[in-house]
DNA sequence: GATGAAATGCTGTAAGG
DNA sequence: CCTTACAGCATTTCATC
């Protein structure tokens, strides 16, 4: 796994091909092709060179939990009583399924996470059954996002 | 147990054909039909009733954006003046591309947002020159995320 | 690096139970 | 809500430049 660029080298032709997929993962490589104006071969031979090089990692659906009837998103703040806890206390984050992100920080807290509940009270149950009950938190503080107003990704 | 919101109903099947393409946007829908015995149109089917309900809003190729150097992620909790000007510093915040995020939080900051910068340095050039230049912007806390231990979509 | 051609396999619609 | 059938394309490999 490289964590530089070192020998990785995108030219204009790679981020076009990054910015059609990364809006859209399953536009068909030939109709990108005739977009930019070359094969779709060279464009396999392209991706198959991003993906080596670790840039690629794969592809998701995007799906909207809203629909499903989650509507609470929320930053939580959590106090670990050592940093020592450190491991156990995301194993334990692991096992909650409304945890989306785990963050160690630098700052007040120790960890700063995003959840999606249901309701304020799914949110509250949350806090109280199961985040306050991992061993090691001491305290949490709570931001409720009232609207997400920009999600992206990093523009190539 | 059924889902339900509205009109959307989403079984068993809908979940696991969710399932793999939350994974691999990418995956032949004939390999997945072939993997839960169901067949090609009756999935084409399915995946069209999700995207109308609104559920499936679209795919994305994923990178890592360690391998363009980008190794410095932030959350800052940002002061606004008045709750007022929230929607130009929106604007002004989509101008940035290294902002990835923005909450409008309740709590401490009327908004949070997520941003990735090559190293601490690039990060100090944000805040100073970008992040606090907006107007309306009166003060910032920033919380350097070391390590991203979680990251995840909700699970179905 | 790029190309065209060819084999293989996928997509998405149609028609029908 | 499922199926099969099919025509039209896309994907991927390979020899070649």
């Amino acid at each position: 796994m490289k964590s530089t660029n070192g020998n990785l080298h995108i030219d204009g032709i790679d981020k076009k091909i990054l910015r059609y997929l990364m809006e859209d993962a399953r536009k068909p490589i030939l109709e990108i092709a005739r977009n930019i104006g070359i094969s779709g071969a060279a464009i396999h031979q392209r991706l198959r060179k991003l993906e080596k090089s670790g840039l690629l990692t794969g592809s998701k659906f995007v799906i909207n939990p809203r629909v499903l009837g989650y509507t609470t998103m929320a930053y939580i703040g959590i106090f670990l009583d050592k940093a020592m806890s450190n491991p156990y206390a995301v194993r334990e984050l692991e096992k909650i399924p409304e945890v989306l992100e785990c963050h160690y920080t630098t700052g007040n807290w120790s960890i700063l996470i995003k959840v999606l509940c249901r309701d304020n009270e799914h949110l509250m149950h949350l806090l109280n059954k199961k985040i306050q009950q991992i061993e090691g938190v001491s305290r949490t503080e709570t931001f409720i996002s009232l609207d997400q107003q920009i999600d992206r990704q990093i523009s190539i």
